[in-house]
DNA sequence: GTACGTCGACCTCTGGGGAT
DNA sequence: ATCCCCAGAGGTCGACGTAC
């Protein structure tokens, strides 16, 4: 009991700190945006026919020489020359850009349901990801989910295991823990759940969590071939279970649509 | 070079929900 | 009841990176 206590308040300790961060990445994201503004407002007067993307951010990031979310320029057969050219988005997403997808997606998706009707649900996401800096459209967000939740369910059914630390599928904990939660909120909201602000819906997860991994440790392994939508317990996922933090439905991630 | 894993992109199909 | 729209699932193909 006490030690659940304990896990509680580091629990909230880290949705603290978590959230000072997400503050944090707002304001540089802010001072990013008024520092491309200047400095297209400046590229525009010097090369008054050059096409640059809606991309302002990314472009910033391109020159600082950072690494997330990668630029490059593309030559097409209309800009062949390079004196004009164009930036496109990354193909890949990069681990960053996944998690902040995930996050956004787990707590716009706890928004829509507990308010009803969906709206713009990916344009929302693409707008968060656009404040932390990730150029993507829409499209390419609702895309990315899918594809991920598709190469997630695939390998979860091949019954693959891999590394903890593998280079590849970083989010895979992030989609499991997901998944979890999803399960435990379908299990719980026959009695608790709807009706409660995020906060405290939190709480109620986190109680479940911690009822589900002593439940976990008195169950023995027996569900070896369990659907990953369907249950909570599949296999694979006992050797990292105590790696999990709740972060798909953590309203604590901060990155709530203001 | 080849096999394999991973991923992006595009497509089709299906089910749910609203409008008529 | 029917139609339409949308989200999601699933399939497929090709590109890319890596291990062998």
């Amino acid at each position: 009991m006490a030690r659940e206590e304990a896990w509680k308040m580091q629990e909230l300790d880290r949705i603290k700190t978590e959230r000072e961060l997400l503050a944090q990445e707002r304001s540089i994201a802010a001072a990013k945006d008024a520092a491309v503004l200047s400095f297209l407002q400046k590229f525009s007067e010097q090369a008054g026919s050059v096409q640059i993307s809606n991309n302002p951010i990314n472009l910033v990031q391109v020159a600082e020489n950072q690494t997330v979310p990668v630029e490059k320029p593309v030559k097409t057969p209309e800009n062949s020359s390079m004196d004009n050219f164009v930036y496109m988005s990354s193909s890949r997403w990069p681990k960053e850009e996944i998690e902040a997808l995930i996050r956004l997606r787990s707590n716009l998706d706890m928004q829509y349901q507990e308010n009803g009707p969906k709206g713009p649900l990916w344009e929302e996401i693409s707008a968060g990801m656009k404040r932390l800096g990730f150029d993507r459209s829409a499209k390419r967000c609702k895309e990315k989910w899918e594809n991920m939740n598709k190469y997630f369910k695939r390998v979860k059914e091949n019954n693959k295991r891999r590394a903890e630390d593998s280079k590849t599928c970083p989010y895979f904990h992030l989609l499991d823990a997901l998944y979890k939660e999803k399960t435990r909120k379908v299990d719980n909201s026959v009695n608790i759940g709807y009706g409660l602000k995020p906060e405290e819906l939190l709480m109620h997860m986190m109680d479940g969590q911690g009822e589900q991994e002593r439940a976990d440790q008195a169950t023995t392994e027996n569900d070896e071939n369990e659907n990953v939508g369907q249950n909570q317990d599949d296999d694979g996922e006992k050797e990292d279970e105590d790696n999990y933090r709740i972060v798909g439905n953590d309203p604590s991630s901060g990155i709530i649509m203001e």
